[in-house]
DNA sequence: GCGGATTTGTACGTATGTATG
DNA sequence: GCATACATACGTACAAATCCG
């Protein structure tokens, strides 16, 4: 769970914990990550920081998201 | 074909296509344009969108529709 | 006229994008 | 960081009108 009174932003603590779950394979290439309204229940923050987190997971190219439809876990493979 | 990546709306970008075919008279006055399901399928984008890019055609008086039958270019004249 | 297929109308529910305070 | 509102988009289900064999 993330921790107010950690240093580390709230975004970014959750950042971590999503990425361990990808590395971790909890996530798997393809799978929907839970809306970003779930996320925001789960960990009992905002959605502004829920969507923060994605995006630094976005910009490491952990995600994709699509309008819509929600964030996954992009194949590793490149058979697209 | 609409881009999901692109700025403008999906909504947008198929009425813009339409609007076209329109306007060069690749959709003559008096024809009817696809079904809302074959858009659907034909630009891969869901129904919702085509109903919402055929309001906007519709908003301009590119075309008109009647329930159960479909959606009309009228014609340029006014011998209705 | 009947019945099924087709097409548009409407209503929800869910999810993300953007803007504002 | 949080809260709210609205726009955009997808999916499903069902109703209403029309078409056609």
């Amino acid at each position: 769970m993330v921790d107010l009174w950690r240093a580390e932003p709230l975004h970014e603590q959750l950042a971590a914990i999503l990425r361990t779950q990808i590395d971790k394979g909890e996530l798997q290439p393809g799978q929907r990550l839970p809306s970003e309204l779930a996320l925001q229940q789960t960990y009992d923050v905002s959605r502004g920081t829920v969507r923060h987190a994605l995006k630094v997971l976005r910009d490491e190219g952990k995600i994709v998201t699509y309008l819509g439809r929600g964030s996954f876990v992009p194949p590793k493979n490149q058979d697209l």
